[in-house]
DNA sequence: CTACGACTTCAAGTCAACTTGAGGTCAAGC
DNA sequence: GCTTGACCTCAAGTTGACTTGAAGTCGTAG
């Protein structure tokens, strides 16, 4: 009775039914049953989803998503792997904070070149401290 | 006399010559002029690239880059446009914070079923706070 | 009982960000 | 003065993550 029709999952997600059949098809999620031909998923899938999500905005490709979260939304990775994932995103949000704070101060710093302005200079330097070889990233707006 | 070509830029950058080639296209950055067929870099190209491979990291793509760091490697958006981008920014911590946060909680908890954990869920929630539209992310191994 | 709309499959298309390959140029060292 | 190796261009290919379109299947409301 509490099954929802992709429907329903791609209103409350706000993730297309394309890319929710995309989703089950690479083992993201997966429809308990169906009712005719329409797959029939638990409320559970949108914790899921939401998982899946955050793993997208961090970076992660929808395999190393499957690899922290398996099929079942619930983590397979031995304990050591799941918190080395967790330093890699500790290492990205570094990184983001040396851009963000890059990016407010050429906002606000009144230098004609701040390639030569010295807070610049050691604001980007400070997210130097080795990324090595590293997350590549996209948009795609539904 | 201190120009740079692009093999060198490469080296130094750690990204391939056709990727540089590429940003040149696209125009995130460009040679001062040519010796021969061959670009001339200056050495500033390489804290611009630093500011691409931050902004790729952070889930943009090359175009919005180009948006925020002008051609020439310095930002030409309004001081408010980059405060906002410094907020999408901010709003990307919080998220990728959470899914750290999250890991490291998966790894640790002994319940058996991380669905019915009450401190699972909340971690959960916490990304939840309105996320709407956004970043989709990927990986690319040069 | 039929029409409707929401679903289904499957193949093909799209987009960004590169990479690869074929064929060509050129300056520097021998 | 010729070879070599690092560069060049341009078109086409690749990958990941979807989207789109054509053609078909249902179950429910009228």
């Amino acid at each position: 009775m509490k099954y929802l029709d992709i429907g329903e999952v791609s209103a409350k997600s706000g993730i297309k039914p394309s890319a929710l059949r995309h989703y089950e098809a690479v083992g993201l999620i997966a429809a308990v049953s169906r009712h005719g031909l329409r797959r029939q998923f638990l409320p559970e899938v949108l914790l899921q989803l939401k998982l899946v999500s955050m793993g997208k905005s961090a970076g992660f490709s929808l395999d190393e998503i499957a690899g922290m979260f398996g099929r079942n939304g619930l983590p397979d990775l031995p304990r050591a792997a799941l918190h080395q994932k967790a330093d890699e995103i500790d290492r990205q949000i570094r990184e983001l904070t040396a851009l963000r704070n890059t990016l407010r101060h050429v906002a606000d710093c009144p230098a004609p070149s701040h390639m030569e302005c010295p807070t610049f200079r050691r604001l980007v330097d400070v997210a130097g401290k080795r990324s090595g070889k590293h997350a590549n990233s996209k948009r795609r707006l539904p």
